[in-house]
DNA sequence: CTCGGATGGGTTTTT
DNA sequence: CCCATCCGAG
């Protein structure tokens, strides 16, 4: 057993537990993963069939890591190591027929559902602005999380609102249905009430995975939960793992309470907790623990570290948000100069809109940096398009994927066009394709549209005739049809980028070619075509397999995709009241504690260094606010950590600062630390208007930025020159000569101007 | 169909 | 302020 072998006692013990359930409170930083792969290798070592195990974990990303990492330690065919919604498409597919579900289903991401969800707002006569698509999908996605059906929610919905949301829910789902398609939510939710309410389905599964290992616990919502009880219930061999302390996904339906009363829910229940810290250094480590400590909902737990001791933990006060940029990229600087590579260095922030003055500075300062999760891969609208081409060939009931194709590229198929033959198969309860077929039927339609018709007819039957084994030469072949490239290229802004990214796709279809060769075939995935298994993974892998790190970067993120991750050097920004925690958190008397958590899982990703930035004025909405220190800053405590002003206009420099948004203290004022100096807190409004007008005077804010032969960037356009400037404030004009366009006149608010360097 | 301008809304985000 | 989306004009 050479690999329990470097493992401390309280790793062993929950490497080696094998019947009964488990959890492994797991600190940050303490070897959970190294933990979950040996007890994995420990349970095969014991004689266990691989196929009897399943290995759940949250991302895609996490997956193919504990595969890789299992796979370095034992050999391993049968495992099943997938995400959730993988793992239930995975046993709709084989198994649905148990349920009652066709095996040809598509998936909808995200947008798409969005999409759909937009159609069937539209379709019960309601009006897209008051019933937002994005926030009717959201309360449906939760309905589902937590086993609504459409049905039983329409019996409970009671107000105006609820009986709105519960037609649109119906109309959806029967959208859906007649799609053959199901969204992410579907997944989790045909499984667990499979699980709940066939007793064969149930039987299958339970039989099946003998082991269940579930990782990031405290991050599953109640559909998961039950896919998870149900499977376990009858042998019990569960083992959970996670941290309550990390549990940051609350208002995306995770439920912290399945991790808090695990023990409650299976009897029998070994508690294991890995509580001695590897990664930071113990001032790190203290002003995160004296943080979390502030929690109630947490299970006590007691982080240690035998490092070394570092440095203090640096909080830095600064004016503004260029300031605090400044600072950071100066420091960055600094940092790196002495001893360390770009790729050791993280900036974390609550909201992606505090990137940009990051970004700024960083460019400014020739950082090269990187900000991590942009718009997915998959996401993009030419990644999506091609893959809808590749839907419709396996469904051709996908109307969605039709739609989003029917004029990419352009194809003179127009929206009054579109709506004929939506109305054509509405009526005669047929799919789109068929209404396209049957265009001659469609009425109302001019010769031009039906040949338009005709043809997109005629080149998806060409599709249809394509060989559908190999899936990067199907790609090729549609790229090639669909004269994809072309389009691409006259898209304008970014247009190598769209020509990469249909690469791209098809370098995922010869990878997925080349493991489809390399698995053996799968007795299980019988009947389900290579084609539907790439659309499968295309649908549920939202990362781009990590591009390769060329140069070393700084890494920006959020503070949600700091998770999991670690740097030696770490710096946080925004740690004020309304950012971190986020004003919405406490408005709604929303959770603070998750906000808590957030930013304890910020601290905690950070090795040697670790600093925390507020500034005392934040752009916001354009507005220019005078920001709060956050309570966190307080409740890290003093111990090990050591604060600094660089703010220019502060003469007491109070790290906490004064109170004098009055509005903001209203029933917020207890919860808000108190003043170190009482001196500062005796500083008139007088002097703080004084004060800001400085501020203000001292800030850009020219009353035009724009000077006749300044240089300008319009986003259409392109460089151009300033001749004239006209009016003022909102009605400031700009006139811009373009080379090769001739000039124009903007309306300066509305205009996205860009200027670049005064000649 | 395509563009520019007006309008409205604004955590966090994986699958 | 910045963005996505909608809407009317050409």
């Amino acid at each position: 057993m050479d690999y329990l072998a470097d493992l401390t006692a309280a790793q062993r013990e929950a490497a080696t537990h094998v019947e009964g359930p488990l959890l492994v409170l797991a600190g940050a930083g303490s070897g959970k993963t190294r933990v979950i792969t040996r007890r994995v290798a420990y349970l095969l070592s014991q004689g266990i069939p691989d196929r009897q195990v399943l290995a759940i974990t949250f991302t895609n990303k996490a997956a193919a890591e504990m595969r890789e990492r299992i796979a370095a330690l034992v050999p391993i065919r049968g495992l099943t190591v997938a995400t959730f919604h993988a793992f239930c498409a995975r046993m709709l597919r084989v198994y649905g027929d148990a349920l009652g579900v066709a095996n040809d289903f598509t998936i909808y991401t995200q947008s798409e559902s969005v999409r759909a969800v937009k159609q069937a707002i539209e379709r019960q006569g309601l009006d897209t602005t008051n019933w937002s698509p994005d926030k009717i999908q959201g309360r449906i996605s939760h309905l589902k999380n937590r086993l609504e059906t459409a049905a039983e929610f329409s019996k409970y919905a009671g107000d105006y609102s609820s009986k709105n949301v519960a037609k649109i829910y119906t109309a959806y789902q029967d959208t859906l249905r007649s799609a053959n398609a199901m969204d992410f939510d579907d997944l989790l939710m045909k499984v667990a009430m499979g699980l709940r309410d066939n007793e064969a389905f149930r039987g299958l599964l339970q039989d099946r995975f003998r082991y269940v290992l579930i990782d990031e616990y405290q991050d599953t919502n109640e559909a998961q939960y039950q896919i998870a009880r149900r499977i376990a219930e009858g042998h019990g061999n569960i083992c959970a793992t996670g941290d309550p302390d990390q549990s940051i996904y609350g208002w995306r339906g995770a439920n912290i309470h399945n991790i808090l009363d695990f023990e409650k829910d299976f009897a029998g229940c070994r508690v294991i907790r890995l509580e001695r810290n590897y990664r930071s250094t113990p001032q790190i480590l203290g002003a995160a623990g004296s943080l979390i400590a502030r929690n109630r909902k947490r299970k006590a737990k007691d982080l240690f570290t035998e490092n070394p001791n570092g440095r203090p933990v640096r909080v830095v006060e600064v004016d503004t948000a260029e300031d605090e940029a400044r600072e950071v990229a100066e420091d960055i600087r600094r940092e790196c100069r002495a001893a360390g590579n770009y790729a050791d260095v993280a900036v974390f922030y609550r909201v992606n809109s505090l990137s940009r003055a990051l970004e700024d500075a960083l460019r400014a300062a020739g950082i090269p940096h990187e900000i991590v999760r942009g718009s997915s891969f998959y996401e993009r609208q030419e990644v999506r398009a091609l893959v809808a081409y590749l839907r419709l060939l396996a469904n051709p009931a996908d109307d969605l994927a039709l739609l989003r194709i029917v004029n990419v590229p352009t194809r003179g198929i127009g929206d009054t066009t579109v709506k004929r033959l939506e109305g054509f198969a509405a009526e005669r309860g047929v799919s789109m394709l068929e209404a396209c077929r049957r265009v001659g039927e469609v009425a109302d339609l001019n010769a031009r549209a039906q040949k338009s018709v005709g043809d997109f007819v005629k080149l998806l039957d060409d599709m249809a005739t394509l060989d559908r084994v190999r899936m990067k030469q199907l790609v090729i072949d549609v790229v090639r049809l669909t004269d994809f490239d072309e389009y691409c290229r006259k898209l304008e802004g970014g247009e190598e980028d769209r020509v990469a990214n249909v690469n791209e796709l098809v370098n995922v279809a010869a990878s997925f070619d080349a493991e489809q060769d390399e698995e053996a075939t799968d007795a299980e995935s019988e009947g389900v075509t290579p084609l539907m298994r790439f659309l499968e993974r295309v649908s549920l892998v939202s990362d781009q397999d990590d591009v390769h790190e060329e140069r070393p970067k700084v890494h920006l993120m959020t503070l949600h995709a700091a998770k999991g991750l670690e740097f030696p050097i770490v710096y946080i920004v925004g740690l004020e009241q309304g950012v971190l925690p986020h004003a919405m958190a406490e408005e709604e008397g929303r959770d603070l504690e998750e906000e808590r958590r957030l930013c304890f899982v910020g601290i905690t990703r950070a090795k040697s260094r670790l600093t925390l930035l507020h500034a005392r004025y934040r752009m916001q909405r354009g507005q220019t606010n005078r920001q709060m220190p956050s309570v966190f800053l307080r409740e890290i405590g003093d111990v090990g950590v050591e604060r600094q002003s660089l703010a220019r206009f502060s003469s007491s420099a109070p790290v906490f600062g004064v109170r004098r948004d009055s509005r903001r203290e209203v029933g917020t004022t207890r919860r808000y630390p108190a003043p170190r100096q009482p001196a500062a807190a005796a500083r008139t409004a007088q002097a703080d208007r004084e004060e800001e007008a400085r501020l203000r005077a001292a800030l850009p804010q020219d009353e035009s930025p724009y000077k006749p032969n300044q240089l300008v960037k319009h986003p259409t356009y392109g460089i151009g020159t300033v001749f004239e400037v006209t009016g003022s404030g909102d009605s400031l004009k700009v006139g811009v000569r373009f080379p090769n366009i001739g000039e124009k006149k903007f309306v300066a608010q509305h205009a996205r101007l860009e200027i670049l360097a005064r000649r």
